[in-house]
DNA sequence: GGCACCCTTCGGCCGGCACCGAAGGGTCCG
DNA sequence: CGGACCCTTCGGTGCCGGCCGAAGGGTGCC
């Protein structure tokens, strides 16, 4: 009440200013897939110019949210990092399931949307169906704990040494960490934990992309390891 | 890649929309005390006419950030819930450490803000020195475990029921969560925790309110029981 | 009742910004 | 070297939204 407004507001509406446009917003969601997207591409997915998109870049990479790197003709645009994938899915958890939500046209869209919901990576991490499955499979063994908080118990640190993925202590990036998952509203897991999860299971053939979209799918290979390693019934995973 | 855009982009948009804007940037860290501020109050605070005020209240209010109660000729408003509290934290957490600082002028003020860093309230936790200091000697006791993620112990919670702080289990809202802090830049609990032990220290007596600021200050009273409960040093809040 | 106070509505002003198309520069390929 | 391609810069346009002051309505106090 001394009369003189907080000196963060500024940086406070700047920072949303970046975020608070439809053609911002949609490169951010789009990108949250973890990927480098051209510009071209960006622009084609929003749905404006090649020169007004170019502009929402500048923006957006002087804001401190995306990294680029130019190879040859290609602009090649990423989020900066695991602070902005969790910024942007924190503004998105906010809004109510109901907005936001379109009818489906189309056969195409339908089984794309469906493979979505049944398993995706969330910028570094498992998501959908998949991320949730994992995550309470994780719980019931106790190797992670979401009812005093969200954390990897011993045992769980245990599990992931005996299943041969590492994982780097010591950063800043918190070990695990809760990501509310857009198409389930549920917890599942992020944080070094879950991307290393989500880069094992990738490179060990448990899960496979389809095509080149965020949509991930399970392997026979991988129902067998998860079955085996998380008790996952095969079924759950379809 | 299919050429349409995220149908979120657009909710994400409006959401960062109410926040992109210096004087209700101003309004929202502002109400992260906790309270609940009067129109006119904010008014001043920010430093814009009543009139432009009143129209900013509406959006927030629309826009579910806030919620407001109307008594008399008065209309009070507050953060409408952990929810918001925690999304504006955040936000403000991505700020660089170097913008948003001003010289501060005055005696006054600089006296304002070493009572703000020693100990204040964030939303309805405890912040500054004070929230560090209980976080990491909850840690150090084995209570609370930031390593392997954010959550309480066995331990913890026995601790928190022998203290006789009761926790409201089984809701939405996490038991345990890390909350950055805005001058340590370390993280502190919130959570249901956090705001249970906050509403204990200051109904118990082991803090008090300076004036009608955030700041908080230990009592006598205090530091003795902190140092029993918890072995914190009487020097270290001082 | 009269008056002070808090807030809201309205009209008007102004600045900022998202958008486009055209033109231009850089890159890769044939 | 010519052409296709990707991106950027620039000028121009239109709109949205924040701001104010004046006027008005509701509330509480004397």
């Amino acid at each position: 009440m001394s009369g003189i407004k907080d000196p963060r507001a500024a940086g406070l509406a700047a920072l949303a200013g970046l975020i608070a446009d439809e053609t911002r917003a949609a490169c951010l969601l789009a990108l949250l897939d973890g990927r480098a997207w051209t510009a071209g591409e960006l622009a084609r997915h929003a749905g404006v110019a090649a020169s007004t998109l170019s502009e929402h870049l500048d923006k957006l990479v002087a804001g401190g949210l995306l990294a680029q790197e130019r190879q040859g003709r290609h602009r090649y645009v990423r989020l900066a990092g695991a602070r902005v994938a969790t910024l942007v899915e924190d503004l998105a958890a906010q809004l109510p399931p109901a907005e936001g939500r379109r009818p489906v046209r189309g056969l195409r869209e339908a089984s794309a949307g469906s493979a979505m919901a049944r398993g995706r990576t969330c910028y570094d991490h498992l998501a959908g169906r998949l991320g949730i499955a994992l995550t309470d499979a994780l719980t019931a063994r106790g190797l992670l704990r979401q009812d005093t908080g969200f954390a990897l118990t011993e045992a769980g640190l245990g599990w992931f040494a005996a299943a041969g993925i590492p994982l780097a202590r010591g950063g800043r990036r918190p070990l695990a960490r809760a990501c509310l998952d857009w198409t389930e509203r549920r917890p599942h897991l992020a944080g070094v934990a879950g991307a290393a999860l989500c880069r094992h299971a990738l490179e060990a053939g448990w899960c496979e992309r389809i095509g080149s979209e965020r949509a991930v799918r399970v392997t026979d290979t991988g129902e067998r390891e998860l079955s085996a390693l998380l008790g996952l019934s095969p079924g759950a995973l379809r």
